[in-house]
DNA sequence: CAAGTGATTAGAATAATTACAAACTTTGTA
DNA sequence: TACAAAGTTTGTAATTATTCTAATCACTTG
């Protein structure tokens, strides 16, 4: 499931306005490449993949960069994996995650889960995350026919 | 929402030997520890509490014992939170985890997501880890109340 | 009892992340 | 254009959680 989000340098600019990002130049690479790699990279894949781009770049700006586009709620942190963050872009529909325990491949899942369902009284959710964990269909293709 | 659960000698044995896990004193102890303290506690938590108890304890052995028993569906994994990894008790209805933002508590939510209605062409899910994060009744109280 | 398997230990190693201070850039204003 | 303040970036050091390793210990079975 994806959906497809213009990375255009314009809807880049106006989406950090709108936060009150300001549009550096790191910022700017670090939040394309995690809207175009669909992926869901983790803060040293983007790193590493930067790098030769923009040779001077530190890990501490990518720390930096990932944060505050988290804080304003412009990326979301995908916490399915043990001991890493990785990342997704927050502006497009509700989705949950789905992590393959074989390939380690982490795709998007449509999501049926509703807040206010499951709350309790006095509660206050402001976010939910999903996260399944199976063997996707390349995978399990690949047990059946073996 | 809380489920009792007998944490007795006899119940804890049961459960190990049902799933031909060894009950070494220090497994013991630890499942015994997530399960009486509802209180979703990490790695370092549970060997801090212990080493009282058990003077020659080692981190190696709660990791070692808390993978044991979280790999034969004893205890799962809780990961609301960056960087450490909780545990909570499997054997009790299947609910979500809710982190309060402020106080940091970790409570049980009742859970309405379905599986089989999020499952994806040829995917097969082996487990869903449902997460929300807000304010509690407790903290949202007291905002109120200022 | 001896062998073998599994459990435990202490400490070293690793991986991801955060903290921090110094250098640099950008911005708004004069 | 010059300036100060605010914000960003850098490199490095420190921290945290976890895993690894190799030696030792305990328990069971023949």
């Amino acid at each position: 499931m994806t959906y497809t989000q213009p990375s255009t340098p314009n809807y880049l600019l106006d989406l950090l306005h709108k936060s009150g990002v300001r549009p550096s130049v790191h910022r700017l690479a670090v939040l394309r490449y995690v809207i175009d790699k669909k992926t869901h990279p983790t803060a040293d894949e983007i790193f590493s993949s930067l790098a030769a781009e923009f040779p001077s770049l530190s890990r501490a700006t990518v720390y930096n960069s990932l944060h505050k586009l988290a804080d304003s709620s412009i990326l979301r942190e995908v916490e399915i994996e043990n001991g890493t963050t990785r990342y997704d872009f927050a502006q497009q529909p509700p989705h949950g995650h789905f992590k393959c325990r074989r390939c380690g491949k982490i795709y998007d899942m449509p999501m049926s889960y509703r807040a206010d369902e499951a709350l309790p009284d006095g509660f206050r959710i402001d976010s939910i995350d999903v996260y399944a964990k199976g063997c996707c269909s390349d995978c399990c293709d690949n047990i059946k026919t073996k």
